[in-house]
RNA sequence: GGACCAGUGGUGUAGUGGUUAACAUGUCUCCCUGUCACGGAGAAGAUCGAGGGUUCGAUCCCCUUCUGGUCCGCCA
C-alpha cells in the first residue's frame, strides 16, 4: 500500500492519526534542523514537517517520496491552504523516485511560455490549475451523461473513419491499404450517422463524440476536438431548444452550482449581428452597436452603404491616441480604412470627422451624446464587415473599460439564420448550417422564389461570446431535400455519389427529427474561465496543428507508404 | 493564403551601435528549529533564434529565414 490517505483530504478531523502519504515535493523549505515539505498529489498540497532526529533521503523538488507520519496541528495555520490548519509530522520518510530539475515551474502561477508548457506538457499537467479544468471537463460529461440516461437517451458510437463529403470543412484523410487509391476521411461530426440512428429507431441518442476538421487553428479551436452529441425523434423545435436548456441548466449546477435561468433569452441572427456585430455576442455586457445611416446631416457619408457605431462613456480618457491607435487595427483587419472617431466634451463635438457633420446639435441629440462620450464610427465597406469590425471593437471596449460581469454567464440562443448564403465567387448557394437542415414552414413556399430569404430551424448556444454549441430540425420531407439539393446545384448523379445511402434512407420512413452538439472543450472553457482552449484538453496542439511534446505530425517510412500505395511529390519530402 | 507581435542564462523579463549584457526566479554549496513566495552568505549558468548585410565595431540598424503567439480568410 503506497497511501492510506489523499494528501487534500488531510483535516483537522484526524488530528493524531497516523497517515501514510505519497506525492511529489512542491516545495522544500529546510531551516537547518526542521525541514518543511509541500507534498502533492491530485488531492491538494499538505505541509510535511520532518524533525532533525528523522533519517531522511535526499529531496530535491519533484521527488516523489513516501511518508509516514502523524497527523498533528499547526502552531500557526496557513489559511492560504486547504489544508493548512494541519500538518504531517514525519517519522519515517522514503525516497520513491528522483527527478530531473523541471523546465517549468509547476504551480498555478508558472511563468513559462505556451511552448515550454506544451513541450513538457506532463509537467504542466501537475500544475493543479491544470488540473482542475480536466476534472471540470470530466464533471460535464459526467453531468450529461447522467442528465441524458435520466431521459432515456442511448449512448451510441458512430465511425471516426467515415466518408469524405465536400462542403463544410476540410477533411483529414487516411488511406486504405485494403483498397489502394480510396481514402477514408476522420468524422468532422457525427451528423449523418446521428440521422441514420433516427431512422433506425433509437430516438434519442447522444455521444461524447470526437471530431477532426483540417482547418487553421486559433485560440478557441483544435481540429481534435469534442462534441456532446445530440439528436432526437418526435421532438418538436421548442422541445428540442428546451431538453437542452435544462440538460445545460444541469451541467451548470453540477460543475460549477450556478443556477441558469430558464428559458434562455433568444436573439435572431439578423439582430444580433445589427446589435453586437457577431453571431456569437457576449451579453454580460451591454454597448450595443448604433445606426448612425439615414440621419439629415450625414453629409460625409451620403452614398455610403451604412455608418454604424458604438458610443462609449470615458470619462478618465482611457482612449489615448495610442490606444484607439490600436483600436484601429481592428478596423484595419476587417477591410475598414479607419474607425471614426468623435468626441463630445460637453460643449463641442471633435475628432476626425467632426468637421464632416452639418449639424453639430442635431447629431448630439440624435444619438444622445452626453459629455465624455466617444463615438466609434464604421463606414465605406459592406454593411456586414462593418458590423462585425465594430462587434470585434465591442470587445475590446468591453475589456478596455472592464464592463464585463465576470460574476455571471451570458447565455443565450441565437436563432433564425438563413438557410442558405451566396457565395459571389462561384455565384451558388451554399448551406449556412448543413443541407439538412429544415426551412421554417412558413418560409417553404419562398425555396422555390426567393431561396436567400428563406430562414432555418437551426440555432447556436452562445455563452459568455463563444459559440458553445448548435443545431438544427431536420428535413424529413423527401421533395423538401430535392429543392434543397437542387439550390445547393448538386446534380442527381452528384447527390448519389456524396451521399445516396443517406437519401435512400430518408425514404424509408424517417421520423421527424432534430438535435444539436454542444462543443465539449468551449463548454469547459467557459465554465473554467480560460480563453485558451489549449488549457482544457490534455494534449493539444500548436496553432500549426502540431504537437511540440510527441513531435507530430511526422515523417513516415518509404515501407509504409508503398504499402499505401502513397507517393510524394517532390518538395514534400524531407 | 494574408496581417501583426515576440524570440536575450533552465524559466520569465530588462537593456544598449563600444570595456565585464542587468534583474527576478530556478539550480548548486554552506549556515539556520516553526517555515508556508522561509531567511542569510556564496557559486555556476547566455556563442542575445539562425544566416547575410551596413559599420572600425552589431545582441541593438537593415534584409532573409526559422520558431512561437494573436487575428483575418477558412471553420456546412
Amino acid at each position: 500500500m503506497y497511501r492510506s490517505i489523499e494528501n487534500g483530504k488531510i483535516s483537522e478531523r484526524i488530528v493524531g492519526e497516523s497517515v501514510k502519504i505519497i506525492g511529489w515535493i512542491a516545495k522544500k523549505r529546510d531551516l537547518g534542523g526542521l525541514t518543511f515539505i509541500d507534498l502533492r498529489d491530485r488531492s491538494g498540497i499538505v505541509q510535511v514537517l520532518i524533525n532533525e532526529n528523522i533519517e531522511r533521503p535526499e529531496m530535491r523538488n519533484e521527488y516523489v517520496i513516501q511518508v509516514e507520519g502523524i497527523v498533528s496541528l499547526k502552531a500557526v495555520p496557513n489559511p492560504a491552504l486547504k489544508t493548512g490548519k494541519v500538518e504531517v509530522v514525519a517519522t519515517k520518510v522514503t525516497l520513491i523516485n528522483k527527478a530531473k530539475n523541471p523546465p517549468l515551474i509547476i504551480a498555478d502561477e508558472t511563468d513559462a511560455l505556451e511552448d515550454v508548457r506544451l513541450k513538457y506538457r506532463y509537467l504542466d499537467l501537475r500544475r493543479p490549475t491544470l488540473q482542475n479544468k480536466l476534472m471540470m471537463r470530466a464533471k460535464i460529461t459526467k453531468a450529461t451523461r447522467a442528465f441524458l440516461d435520466d431521459e432515456d437517451f442511448i449512448e451510441i458510437e458512430t465511425p471516426i473513419l467515415t466518408k469524405s463529403t465536400p462542403g463544410g470543412a476540410r477533411d483529414y484523410l487516411v488511406p486504405s491499404r485494403l483498397n489502394p487509391g480510396t481514402f477514408y476521411a476522420l468524422a468532422q461530426s457525427p451528423q449523418i450517422y446521428k440521422q441514420l440512428l433516427m431512422i433506425g429507431g433509437f430516438e434519442k441518442y447522444y455521444q461524447i463524440a470526437r471530431c477532426f476538421r483540417d482547418e487553421d487553428l486559433r485560440s478557441d479551436r483544435q481540429p481534435d476536438f469534442t462534441q456532446i452529441d445530440i439528436e432526437t425523434s418526435f421532438l418538436t423545435y421548442e422541445e428540442v431548444l428546451a431538453l437542452n436548456e435544462r440538460l445545460l441548466a444541469r451541467i451548470f449546477k453540477d460543475v460549477v452550482g450556478y443556477e441558469l435561468k430558464l428559458p434562455i433569452p433568444r436573439l435572431s441572427y439578423k439582430d444580433a449581428m445589427e446589435t453586437y456585430g457577431s453571431d456569437k455576442p457576449d451579453i454580460r455586457f451591454e454597448l450595443k452597436i448604433m445606426d448612425v445611416k439615414g440621419l439629415s446631416y450625414d453629409s460625409f457619408i451620403h452614398g455610403k452603404e451604412a455608418v454604424k457605431g458604438i458610443k462609449i462613456s470615458d470619462p478618465t480618457n482611457k482612449l489615448s491616441r495610442k490606444v484607439t491607435d490600436e483600436l484601429n487595427l481592428i478596423a484595419k483587419r476587417y477591410g475598414l480604412a479607419f474607425f471614426g472617431l468623435l468626441k463630445y466634451d460637453g460643449l463641442h463635438l471633435t475628432g476626425s470627422l467632426a468637421k464632416n457633420i452639418a449639424n453639430h446639435d442635431q447629431f448630439i441629440k440624435d444619438l444622445g451624446l452626453v459629455k465624455d462620450d466617444v463615438l466609434f464610427l464604421g463606414f465605406d465597406a459592406p454593411t456586414a464587415r462593418i458590423l462585425s469590425a465594430l462587434g470585434s471593437l465591442r470587445n475590446e471596449l468591453g475589456k478596455l473599460f472592464n464592463l464585463i460581469n465576470k460574476e455571471k454567464f451570458g447565455v443565450l440562443w441565437v436563432d433564425s439564420f438563413p438557410l442558405f448564403g451566396y457565395d459571389p465567387e462561384t455565384k451558388k448557394y451554399v448551406s449556412e448550417h448543413h443541407p439538412f437542415t429544415q426551412p421554417v414552414t412558413s418560409d417553404i413556399p419562398k425555396l422555390w422564389t426567393k431561396p436567400e430569404e428563406v430562414i432555418s430551424y437551426a440555432y447556436d448556444i452562445v455563452i459568455n461570446g463563444y459559440e458553445a454549441g448548435g443545431g438544427s430540425m431536420r428535413i424529413y420531407d423527401q421533395d423538401i431535400q430535392n429543392r434543397i439539393f437542387e439550390i445547393l446545384g448538386l446534380s442527381p448523379k452528384e447527390i448519389e455519389y456524396l451521399f445516396g445511402f443517406f437519401i435512400e434512407a430518408l425514404k424509408y420512413g424517417t421520423p421527424p427529427h432534430g438535435g444539436l452538439a454542444f462543443g465539449l472543450d468551449r463548454l469547459t472553457m467557459v465554465l473554467s474561465g480560460t480563453d485558451d482552449i489549449r488549457d482544457v484538453i490534455a494534449f493539444p496542439k500548436n496553432l500549426k496543428g502540431a504537437s511540440l511534446m510527441s513531435e507530430e505530425p511526422s515523417n513516415v517510412s518509404p515501407y509504409q507508404l508503398d504499402e499505401l500505395y502513397i507517393k510524394l511529390n517532390k518538395g514534400s519530402e524531407e
